[in-house]
DNA sequence: AAGTGGTCTAGACCACCCC
DNA sequence: GGGTGGTCTAGACCACTTA
């Protein structure tokens, strides 16, 4: 369960991620069921074979997924919600992926696919010099032959330039991306409802003044740094959002 | 700066938040600017007199907020685009706390202020019993006076069984709920477009069939347990939601 | 080869919970 | 008072980067 450093070149597992996938796997085959308490924290580390720090950073992690709760001089118990739950809200999704993850068929309508400089405004949010060529993709994405969104998205050619080739009918742009080693961890995204206007409604295929979810989604990779851009306008009623909000400290 | 736990009862600070707000204040200070490079962790260690270990949970800390990043063999790195953001994404506010960081001022109409036994769709989401008493709160929320969402929010009242003889027109709802131990740590949310129905329309004062932005929450508290749902409505064109969505590994 | 982050350990003290 | 989680320390080894 759950290798996710295994693929990668250099490094083997820490210890803590192994502890994880154990209890991760224990309450998933049902030996640890919702509500019961675990083993003490000492008692584990024997058993595990690592010290407390380790075993306290793979518990800290699984309470982060919402697997397990701590109880100051009570111990760790499972969550009652934890059985079910294999899918895990607030995570960044491409486009295919979601709906592989619905079992439904993704496809495009590749509307645009250009070169082009960077505006002064594009330049600065993806802290670049004006001029540098960009690269813009804007695509009707479907599921099953029914359009869901219109996407706009845009990348400094230099990232990927052999971008401009491609045709991205079947092909999945994050996994393109990621065979060139770019990589977003982060994605900062503002959402609103808005009317359709004349031009969109046509694309998605229902009438003017409907309303739309819009994404505006700036992706960085682990350095903060900015990679793309990228603005979604889904069909209100074809498209859901999900995710997860979590209260800040204090 | 931050003083995140000073208010409440039981405990200190411990280190090694006071190490993040430390280097916080010092990358808002100007002291160290986008880009720079940090002492070496064995030297900061020394500087503030705390353990290697200490200090990397707060490094660590400050690589969630997006703070800094760091490079194998080479060091520590303030990020680029560290320097502006004092907002921070994804967190669960109150729409009280959001007015009050925008500086504006948030009241509210209260449209309904009941009791009633939850359904069985109700008792299921909230993991009670069907016929619990349930407390229900419909609210328009206005900044400024100008009506920005519709708000149906649903708990137990069992959790704050004095919750039916309050006015919520001016009084926080969290912030009640808070003084009764209540602390929702999480938020799982969906988010949709949809069209505005009559009554949903007169109140927030927007013609019928306009947009809305629809979120539809379930708030659990730090053991993953349901505390309360709530729906809200907000006006397509006044309002904009913020996220960040990270990539799962691998 | 030296410097640096990434991981891990063993042991300690404290505050809380429950008997 | 005994058990439990929460925090902290000092020291160690490894892998990567830079020169």
């Amino acid at each position: 369960m759950s290798d996710s450093s295994a693929v990668l070149p250099g490094y083997p597992d820490p210890l803590w991620i192994q502890a994880v996938a154990l209890v991760r796997g224990e309450i998933e085959r049902g030996v640890l069921k919702p509500g019961m308490r675990l083993a003490p924290e000492r008692e584990l580390c024997q058993q595990l074979g690592i010290s407390r720090v380790t075993l306290r950073r793979a518990l800290g992690h699984l309470v982060e997924e919402g697997v397990l709760s701590a109880s100051r001089g009570r111990g760790w118990y499972v969550s009652q919600t934890a059985q079910p739950k294999k899918e895990w809200p607030n995570t960044l999704e491409s486009f295919t992926e979601t709906a592989a993850r619905m079992g439904l068929t993704p496809h495009s309508r590749v509307l645009q696919n250009r070169i082009d400089p960077a505006t002064i405004d594009q330049a600065e949010r993806l802290g670049i010099a004006p001029g540098t060529p960009l690269f813009s993709l804007e695509r009707v994405r479907l599921l099953n032959d029914v359009p869901i969104g219109l996407d706009l998205t845009r990348l400094p050619l230099g990232l990927v330039p052999e971008l401009g080739e491609l045709d991205f009918t079947e092909r999945s742009l994050y996994a393109t991306l990621a065979e060139a080693g770019v990589e977003p961890v982060r994605a900062d995204s503002t959402i609103e409802a808005t009317k359709a206007d004349d031009r969109t409604a046509r694309h998605l295929e229902v009438a003017p003044g409907e309303p739309l979810l819009v994404m505006h989604q700036l992706a960085l990779d682990a350095d903060q740094e900015p990679l793309f851009m990228s603005s979604i306008r889904y069909a209100g009623e074809r498209y859901r959002l999900r995710t997860s909000f979590s209260r800040a400290p204090q």
